[in-house]
DNA sequence: TGGTCGATCAGCT
DNA sequence: GCTGATCGACCAA
């Protein structure tokens, strides 16, 4: 299985976007790898998109790794209580990520349920193990992502992504939650697996 | 099956 | 003091 490197990450946003689809986003959490194939992603490109952190080059702590090397974890956390990972894309000074929306468990099913509903995978509803990561705030929960992961490079051996030859078909629509951002609001920048 | 609403914090004004 | 790249609980029908 390929870990994806430098190279990968250092592209725009929305040409990342598209490449994520179907990686697989890996942790190691005392030593146990928990994992789940990426199915859902949005761009957010920058200095010119009304609907990012970054537009007009805000530059402030939170939006700080965004201005750095590519393929690190930009996480901030959302309504009080949620945490969204994005993954710095483009390169130095130019602020765009892609924001992880979702994503379908496949190892450590245990920890990432244990972390969402406090029990075992084999005790979840239908309904629970649907829920497990497909939201923003689900994925970072099962996954075990919070604001003290911001900045973390996806190049180390804690938190990575591999690839193991999945090109799935890509649906595209409008990005989600962003009606205040006027023009960029109506923009196809998010990206999701197709299902049948 | 669908609408509304509260939780709660960082950043901006 | 307000608002948001969200979620889940609760209520109505």
């Amino acid at each position: 299985m390929a870990k994806l490197t430098r190279d990968f990450y250092k592209k725009s946003a929305i040409l990342l976007s598209k490449d994520l689809l179907g990686k697989i986003f890996v942790r190691i959490i005392d030593g146990k790898k928990i994992s789940c194939r990426i199915s859902e992603v949005e761009a957010y490109m920058g200095i010119l998109d009304k609907a990012a952190h970054s537009y007009s080059g805000k530059r402030t702590n939170r939006t700080e790794v965004m201005y750095g090397e590519p393929g690190f974890l930009y996480v901030f956390i959302i309504y009080g209580m949620y945490n969204c990972a994005n993954i710095v894309a483009a390169d130095v000074d130019i602020p765009e990520a892609v924001l992880i929306r979702a994503g379908v468990p496949l190892e450590g099913l245990d920890e990432m349920a244990l972390r969402r509903y406090n029990k075992t995978y084999s005790l979840l509803s239908k309904k629970e193990k649907l829920n497990l990561a497909n939201g923003p705030g689900k994925l970072c929960k099962a996954m075990g992502i919070d604001r003290t992961d911001n900045g973390e490079d996806l190049c180390e051996n804690i938190t990575y992504l591999e690839d193991d030859g999945s090109r799935p078909e890509i649906s595209v629509s409008k990005r989600i939650g962003i009606d205040y951002a006027e023009e960029a609001a109506d923009f196809l920048w998010r990206f999701y697996i197709k299902e049948e």
